[in-house]
DNA sequence: CCATTAAGGACTATATGTATCTATAATAGC
DNA sequence: GCTATTATAGATACATATAGTCCTTAATGG
């Protein structure tokens, strides 16, 4: 079970938008040049973060992406279900009366997981990065 | 992200196989049966449960499968990993200089889970089983 | 020897992830 | 209003993973 690349390019882009000024949006290609990757993937991408109110998109010359909230108030949690959608880990595929046992360890485990994604917040890592990331 | 299919159904028949005699093995047939899936495909997974060294098999008349060691001893995570495999969730797909900050916020999480995935035994829940699972 | 049962290989179908290209819409600056 | 710029959306293509089938081989018990 892996996390897409997807994911891992998005938390990487927001980590691109904390550490650029506030005010000034920034560009898919930009940010596609930083990350590697095309950007008509990316832009995909980015539009499912719009989606999900991590950040704004403003269209036309000198538009681009900036945040919509602040950078303590986004959490890694948020960029990975912005992508991956909130879908439970395990889906139990019998139906035995009551709720599945095993579903419930598993709900368990996931949401520990969750909970500590949550606390992180994107400044956390921020304070600690050089110039790029 | 989710698990396979298959892991629900890896971990369904682990479950049965708890609920068995212990001496007795119990074939692919029955197995497949209760859980509603293929025989065929369920014996793919068998197999791979064997190889992680979770359930020895006895082909031949009367064969079938039954657990290697005590049910207090196999993990969820056990069964998990027997079937998605080690891979970390999130490999970063940069290359900045040191390790990736993102990453291990992830990997932190991830540990999270497998802690407590690994803490759950086939035991926790069998014995608040009724008949059947 | 024969019936039974697991293991393994080849193969198919479907879904998902990873893109690319083109067209459309919105915005800023002139 | 015109033009350049930039995000959005749709169609398409390709690779990989998942889910599943079928057939053959090997091992075991009676």
């Amino acid at each position: 079970m892996k996390y897409s690349q997807a994911t891992d390019y998005a938390l990487h882009a927001m980590l691109n938008l904390v550490a650029s000024a506030p005010d000034k949006p920034v560009g898919v290609q930009q940010l596609a040049e930083k990350l590697g990757v095309s950007p008509t993937y990316l832009s995909k991408l980015m539009t499912k973060l719009v989606k999900a109110g991590l950040i704004v998109s403003t269209p036309g010359a000198n538009g681009g992406y900036r945040l919509r909230k602040a950078q303590d108030e986004i959490s890694f949690l948020h960029v990975i279900q912005a992508i991956e959608g909130t879908a439970s880990l395990l889906e139990c595929s019998l139906d035995h009366g009551d709720e599945c046992l095993i579903q419930q360890v598993v709900r368990d485990a996931e949401r520990q997981m969750e909970q500590l994604l949550a606390s992180k917040k994107l400044s956390d890592v921020a304070k600690r990065l050089p110039a790029t990331d």
